[in-house]
DNA sequence: CAGTGAGCGAGCTTCCGCTTGACTT
């Protein structure tokens, strides 16, 4: 057996390190951190000095116990976790729960996991640094005293079980803050005129645009008239090298923008297809913030490029981390092995695969040589120029491999054509232009990638964060992943068209229908999530401040270096903070969320829009009127949003649609959706109609429908005992008194007895309350 | 898988960062 015990973070790594050093060493994995503070009570004792009370997490207690039975039996234990803050925190941790003797206890760390890097480590062990384990004492502790004293603040002024954080509260704060500019934001219509010409001597079409926008239909009028008369030709032609340089290796950050680009994946199925190919040996660690790449991959990179594309190709670069608070504890996204080109698996995890391979390769390829060609075309009776550009290709270098993409999927101005080879004042023949009416764009909300771009950039949260924060202020309602419909316009479209260069005496006028502004899987914020971001922007502003992170982590840094004691500095915030706390907590009133819209003409009641136990609602009639009326919100339109005829638009439900075997058919707004309710039955009327418009006949048909459908739904019964054997969404299953039971597997329902029936309702419901305590953790 | 409403009870909810599983009701 081996003599020594080698603790990583990482199961997958620890096997990989184990195949490095061999017989003598076991290796084997913490699977993170294995402590952490008590959730009674805060799990800090304030009045002693913030002292935590750390407990063995539940889900770690069995690899604690081993981990403790195989430190006793090791001669030295090597504590090998990340060389960052958590990281040393981890190893300190598992110092401090094993109880190891500090004279057979080493600490090593390691950027890269290759073998040179690890014998190099064991040959240079260290010791815990407290100061760092102190910083991340900080972190944690501060983090609690923030999420548990101002989510309860929540709870008592907007609605229970909501939380704030750190980190998820700066978070909501941009998707808020980006939603109000939006809701500023006047879109304005203009008119882009293009220029189609053809050079004399030469059949190819140009395309340019005009420098100059117009505001008014008559502008633009006035200048196509402008052009009817001209005679147009080149002004200028200027001719530039440029050069192209290849984007650093992936990180967390920059993987989940470009797979969401390139592939349409969420944040959180990235992560998830790069844990499996991790797993799998195919790429090295995915939670990263390191755009470093080890001498090793350089290496095989460099002949992989050299032998594949030849030398001039090659060109070794090590990449400048930039980011906000990085750690850089591993090295950057990259495959294992960069000359295996395609791996085994699914086709997701094949095209992220090639993703994160081609990135790195381009990122050590020669910069690519364009040369940029801008052509300028004037006209003998107008001021203003038409430009068009092209780009050539001298030198590809890393284009081959890899082309970054970008947010900007509306900017049209950049676009490039193919140009024929052209002199300065060459004669140019007009062949059609045209001015299209525009509209200014508001503000893109932001996607899961982009939030994480801005998030990074501020320097809000960490790798191993980005996606489960999206899924925290999702989960709260907060904030929902949507598609926003454009608003549709009518769009005017000015043509001058030309024979034979000759102008039409006429411009042609166009109207086209459009979609303005329409947007698809972006996260928009839900009413919910306006009023907490606004209530702690008006009362803890400085803790949802995007600065705010950055300022405690100068004090983190402080206490690294050992210049600041850790507990004095968290005292220091608390004071202050505690204070408010208790300030915001002795004023009892509920936040008060509602918006006036106006009077209904008809009774000459208020009507206001707010949020209530259940959602978003609009209410006819102030709180103290005997006769209210409320309706829930739809989807998409906010507090702020609504107007006084959409509101009165809602309270024309609960509809009346006449009888149905002397019954009233009436339709409504429900909890689930749209229903139609006859003799207390009640019957979704699905997405197909409309509650506002559905008549009679369709809803008499539903209600047919949907008997025959109850019909089908029995299988047997046994009256006596009040038993049901029913066919629901997931199969058959059993119900008596309005519990559920599920049919055990190998038995056919239609065959199933009274006395089997009981014997599986007398069966505790294990599946159930397993599931339930599993959701919660 | 059930269900179509808007002031009661008691006790609970919640944070950020490390890591990886495990249910298909």
């Amino acid at each position: 057996m081996g003599e020594n015990l080698v603790i990583v973070e990482s199961p997958a790594k620890a096997k990989t390190i184990g195949k490095f050093l061999g017989n003598d060493y076991i290796v084997k994995s913490s699977f993170g951190h294995i402590r952490d503070l008590a959730k009674k009570n805060l799990g800090i004792d304030i009045e002693n000095g913030f002292k935590p009370k750390y407990v063995v997490s539940p889900d770690k207690k069995k690899i604690v116990t081993e981990l403790k039975s195989l430190a006793k039996e090791a001669s030295i234990v090597w504590l090998a976790s990340d060389e960052d803050r958590e990281g040393e925190a981890i190893a300190w941790h598992l110092f401090d729960t094993l109880k190891l003797d500090p004279a057979k206890t080493r600490r090593i760390v390691f950027h890269e996991i290759t073998k040179d890097a690890i014998l190099n480590a064991i040959k240079n062990p260290r010791d815990i640094d407290i100061n760092l384990v102190n910083a991340q004492q900080a972190r944690r502790v501060l983090d609690r005293l923030v999420g548990f004293e101002l989510s309860p603040v929540l709870w008592r002024k907007i609605k229970p079980k909501l939380s704030a954080g750190r980190v998820q509260s700066a978070a909501l704060k941009l998707i808020v803050d980006k939603e109000r500019d939006i809701l500023k934001f006047k879109s304005k219509p203009y008119y882009k005129v293009d220029g189609y010409f053809i050079p004399e001597g030469t059949k190819t079409k140009v395309k340019s645009s005009l420098d100059k926008k117009f505001n008014t239909k008559e502008e633009a009028q006035n200048f196509l008239e402008k052009c009817q008369n001209s005679i147009f030709n080149i002004a200028g032609i200027d001719t530039k090298e440029a050069t192209k340089y290849p984007a650093p290796p992936f990180t967390t950050s920059s993987l989940q923008q470009e797979a969401a680009r390139k592939c349409g994946f969420s944040v959180s199925q990235t992560m998830s297809i790069a844990q499996k190919l991790y797993e799998e040996g195919r790429i090295t660690y995915m939670r990263t913030d390191s755009t470093n790449l080890s001498k090793l991959a350089l290496g095989t990179t460099k002949e992989y490029i050299t032998n594949t594309f030849g030398p001039e190709y090659s060109k070794t670069r090590q990449y400048q981390t930039h980011s906000k608070g990085a750690q850089e504890a591993h090295e950057a996204i990259r495959p294992t092995f960069v000359n295996v080109e395609e791996i085994e698996g699914n086709g997701a995890e094949k095209r992220l695969y090639d993703l994160i391979r081609k990135r790195t390769i381009a990122s050590q390829m020669a910069e690519a040589k364009v040369e940029k060609t801008k052509i300028t075309i004037g006209g003998s009776s107008f001021s203003e120029k038409f430009h068009a550009q092209a780009e050539q290709i001298i030198f590809d270098g890393f284009l081959k491999v890899y082309i970054e993409s970008n947010d900007d999927d509306n900017n049209e101005d950049d676009e490039t054509t193919l140009l024929p080879i052209l002199s300065d004042k060459q004669k140019m023949i007009g062949s059609e232009i045209s001015a299209t009416e525009k509209y200014t764009l508001h503000p893109a909300r932001y996607t899961e990638a982009s939030l994480v771009k801005k998030m990074e950039e501020l320097g809000i949260g960490r790798p191993s964060t980005y996606a489960p924060t999206i899924s925290t202020i999702i989960k709260r309602e907060y904030v929902t992943k949507a598609s926003k419909m454009g608003e549709p316009r009518d769009v005017s479209i000015l043509k001058l068209s030309f024979d034979n260069g000759i102008a039409n005496p006429s411009i042609e006028e166009k109207t086209k229908r459009e979609t303005v502004g329409s947007e698809k899987g972006k996260l928009c914020p839900e009413d919910i999530g306006m009023a907490v971001s606004d209530y702690l922007s008006d009362h803890f502003d400085y803790i949802v401040d995007y600065n705010f992170t950055a300022n405690v982590e100068e004090s983190f840094d402080k206490i690294a270096a050992g210049k600041l004691v850790w507990n004095s500095s968290i005292s220091d915030f608390y004071t202050p903070f505690h204070k408010k706390i208790e300030g915001a907590l002795e004023d009892t009133n509920h936040v008060d969320t509602s918006r006036v819209l106006g009077v209904d003409p008809k009774t000459g009641k208020q009507v206001l829009a707010r949020i209530g136990k259940f959602g978003p609602l609009v209410q006819l009639g102030l709180p103290d009127d005997k006769e209210k009326q409320f309706a829930s919100l739809p989807k998409g339109v906010l507090i702020e949003t609504i107007t006084l005829d959409d509101a009165l638009e809602l309270f024309k439900l609960p509809r009346n649609l006449g009888q149905f075997e002397d019954k009233d058919v009436i339709v409504n707004n429900g909890r689930f959706g749209p229903y139609v309710r006859h003799n207390n039955k009640f019957v979704s009327i699905g997405k197909d109609n409309d509650p506002f418009t559905i008549d009679l006949p369709t809803a008499i048909q539903l209600i047919l429908d949907y008997r025959e459908k109850e019909i089908k739904k029995h299988i047997k019964e046994f009256p006596e005992e009040g038993i049901e054997i029913l066919n629901g969404r997931y199969g058959p299953y059993i119900k008596q008194a309005k519990k559920n039971y599920k049919i055990p597997k190998g038995k056919v329902a239609e065959d199933l007895t009274l006395d089997e029936c009981l014997e599986i309702i007398s069966q505790p419901k294990e599946s159930v309350t397993k599931r339930k305590k599993k959701s919660k953790k």
